[in-house]
DNA sequence: TGCAACTGACTGACCGGTCAGTTATTAACA
DNA sequence: TGTTAATAACTGACCGGTCAGTCAGTTGCA
């Protein structure tokens, strides 16, 4: 813990700084977040902040940029972990995947920030919709078509059923990090996916009277 | 079309500034918007703004308080007009009608605004909750109630199934907002709200197999 | 000792809110 | 019905504070 008072650590500062920017631009949003804030809370002058990022706007830019690598990065690594034959538990384990690392309100910061931020960056909104949603779009019709060709799924329409599957994440992050009331219980990730599995999958199904 | 340069009309003032306010803070951000562009837009200078409201944050207030009563009106409409012997049909309907009336950009705009502000905004975040929200999840529990009671749903766990209606109409709306591309398909909200209606209304069907 | 990392005072633009002054409207009176 | 006084809606220049970005000077390190 013995730490000089400044120190002299280029190639650490640049995450450093991100982390920063990430934390004050969510609890203050962008046009309100100072610059002198991200750096003191990085340790810094604003001054060093300048020697690593042109603007302000190069560091929400980077900022969603990483965020997006990461996404696209465990989105990788999901699709690799599920079970190729039963696309019913690879559902399963996606939703659950999602939702429990969305919960976390560390993780969903960034995401938080891009819907906060989105209608004013129409070039941010349009990156993440290139690097973030048509990814998960493109691994879920794979999953869908897979699901659809084995007979596990009806044949709906995959916009809806891409709709009907990222929509309650989504709400459900909202609700437990936007509009969260102190009183109200915490659900665990882990058991609220699987109830939202339990019916967005069975409704999915075919159903006894069909023809498929 | 004679119109004097200036004219008095403290009746029509407040709203015409809402109107501007809410127009200004979509395109801009509440922090970034100037109290002089929607002075601007609303025909007036920015001193006659400030003769109808306190400060900039007032406006946001009673923009948020206005569109939360509108929600709330649109919500007992809703109900009464649905049928209450069928809840299946009733949900139809409520999703179509969500959908529907969330496809207009200008009238998705003052949630789009919440959505964007509350994280700074918690007192805001509070009263869309209990305003809106709540309002909704009671209306929404009751139905859910009626169609379990009546055996056409199974008994799940609501605020699950809460997620699972909402959460995709969200995500439709995020998806043709926010996230819009030039390019793709614009899905019709009637037919789109059935699709969603018919995949999660499925879901919440018993199945043959099921006890209960 | 030299250089790159870093500091923080400074600048200039910007903007929320104010207020002295202007003008449309109404009221009162002739 | 025209003239004028009184009122309140409205204007826009201005003030004070804030903050992104700069840069001359300082410090840690090889």
């Amino acid at each position: 813990m013995i730490r000089p008072k400044r120190q002299r650590r280029p190639e650490d500062r640049p995450d450093e700084i991100l982390d920063a920017a990430l934390a004050v631009f969510t609890e203050q949003g962008f046009a309100a977040a100072r610059v002198d804030d991200i750096a003191k809370r990085a340790g810094l002058s604003k001054g060093a902040v300048y020697l690593y990022f042109p603007s302000k706007d190069a560091m929400l830019n980077a900022l969603v940029e990483q965020s997006a690598g990461l996404v696209a990065q465990s989105a990788e690594r999901m699709v690799a972990a599920s079970a190729p034959d039963d696309p019913e538990q690879a559902f399963r384990a996606v939703l659950r995947m999602v939702l429990t690392v969305l919960s976390d309100p560390e993780v969903s910061a960034a995401p938080r920030l891009v819907l906060s931020e989105a209608p004013r960056f129409p070039e941010l909104a349009a990156y993440y919709r290139t690097h973030v949603i048509d990814i998960g779009q493109r691994a879920f019709r794979a999953l869908f078509a897979a699901g659809i060709a084995r007979g596990t799924f009806r044949a709906v329409d995959p916009d809806a059923a891409m709709r009907t599957l990222m929509g309650p994440v989504i709400a459900h992050m909202l609700l437990t990090t936007v509009f969260n009331r102190p009183g109200d219980p915490d659900h665990d990730p882990g058991v609220m996916a699987d109830a939202l599995a339990d019916i967005v999958l069975n409704g999915l199904k075919p159903r006894p009277g069909d023809a498929s």
